[in-house]
DNA sequence: GTTTAAAACTACCTATATTAGTTTGTCAAC
DNA sequence: GTTGACAAACTAATATAGGTAGTTTTAAAC
């Protein structure tokens, strides 16, 4: 079977997966927006409209973009949790999980898009990043729905400040490291304690 | 020599108030992507160039929304917690923020995009939401470091636990009200609980 | 070789943002 | 009142980009 080299081949020899791959590249490179048809064809060796026969429009072209990142996402949080559990497993993975933001800003942003329902991909990816997190917080012994809640609690968290950050949303940049351990730590604080409601401030 | 700049337009009483307001609506109604010059100006019962005599572009016109978006929110969170402090503060600061990202997805999304540096009006919205959840947070009695922390924290959990719910990042939605409600109270737990009140958790 | 399906092409269309240059209405000074 | 200044709005035009239609080319199967 003839494998062709990248665009020199009259027939390029381009498939989906290719053709998503360099999006995700471009929009790595470039951002979100700097993500265009024409560009992409261009950086393939193609002209524009050939890519629409991989790709049903720009709009399902981001999406599959976003399910990439997710996959990414995963595998790194998944590689970060390897070997280790409890607190220690958390840190971890949250550090990937802001890591993986700031090393890919544009690509993390793109995956905020909303998934298409019944996407199997996303759904397998979004599931890896829940189990891998669900493992992490075994020795906390939660019940099944208390995992949940901490599961999207944390989620939520490393989701929220990376997302934060990266919009500029917090001032001085020098301080938000500590920021974040302490966010996760308080959190991870909570899930230990918890039982004992706090009740602070609760006598107004 | 003619001063009309302020709120007196000679001819259709366009300024550029008006045309960021109409901009909002018209994310709030047809989303981010539906606010074009051309709709816009035909909803304003102009010519699209027209709208150039107040904007600077598109890009600038989303900026102005998503700082309008900002001071809209930050009103709704201080609405929230007039008159109430401590975790019944926090409660409805995180209902409050929760609900006006529900009830305007598309608005609140576009509040996302970064501002431009030395924005007046975005500094001022987002420094009065630093500064309600700050009072709320006042019965905790933490240091100003921590306070700046537990703040950052709380914002990056509600911002990101509902920036996932809109992306439908969570499965089931019967349960996620549940999860919200639960991911603030074990992040104040974890306040509480580390601020001396019993030290549960705390691994030194 | 012939056939076939996919991949890529050219040509074209539409939508959109934006600029250039012009006209028009309002206000204030004369 | 007349007039002049100036912003607001207009028409016309340009550039870029996404997308479609229909045609050609190629790799590979028969």
């Amino acid at each position: 079977m003839p494998v062709w080299g990248c665009g020199v081949s009259p027939r390029a020899g381009l498939d989906r997966e290719a053709v998503v791959e360099a999006a995700a590249s471009l929009v790595d490179e470039e951002g979100l927006d700097g993500l265009t048809v024409g560009r992409l064809a261009e950086r393939l060796g193609v002209r524009a409209p050939s890519l629409y026969n991989h790709i049903a429009g720009l709009e399902e072209l981001k999406r599959a973009v976003a399910v990439l990142g997710v996959e990414r996402l995963a595998g790194s949080l998944m590689r970060a949790a390897v070997g280790k559990s409890g607190e220690q497993a958390v840190f971890a993975i949250a550090d990937a999980y802001r890591a993986f933001a700031r090393e890919h800003p544009d690509l993390y942003a793109a995956t905020l898009r909303a998934p298409e329902p019944g996407d199997g991909r996303y759904s397998s990816a979004a599931g890896e990043i829940l189990e891998v997190v669900g493992a992490a917080l075994e020795p906390y012994r939660l019940g099944s729905e208390d995992r949940l809640d901490a599961v999207r609690g944390l989620r939520s968290l490393c989701h929220g400040f990376v997302s934060l950050e990266l919009c500029g949303g917090f001032g001085m940049p020098r301080e938000v490291d500590r920021s974040f351990e302490q966010a996760v730590r308080t959190y991870l604080t909570g899930l230990a304690c918890a039982g004992g409601e706090s009740g602070v401030g609760k006598s107004d």
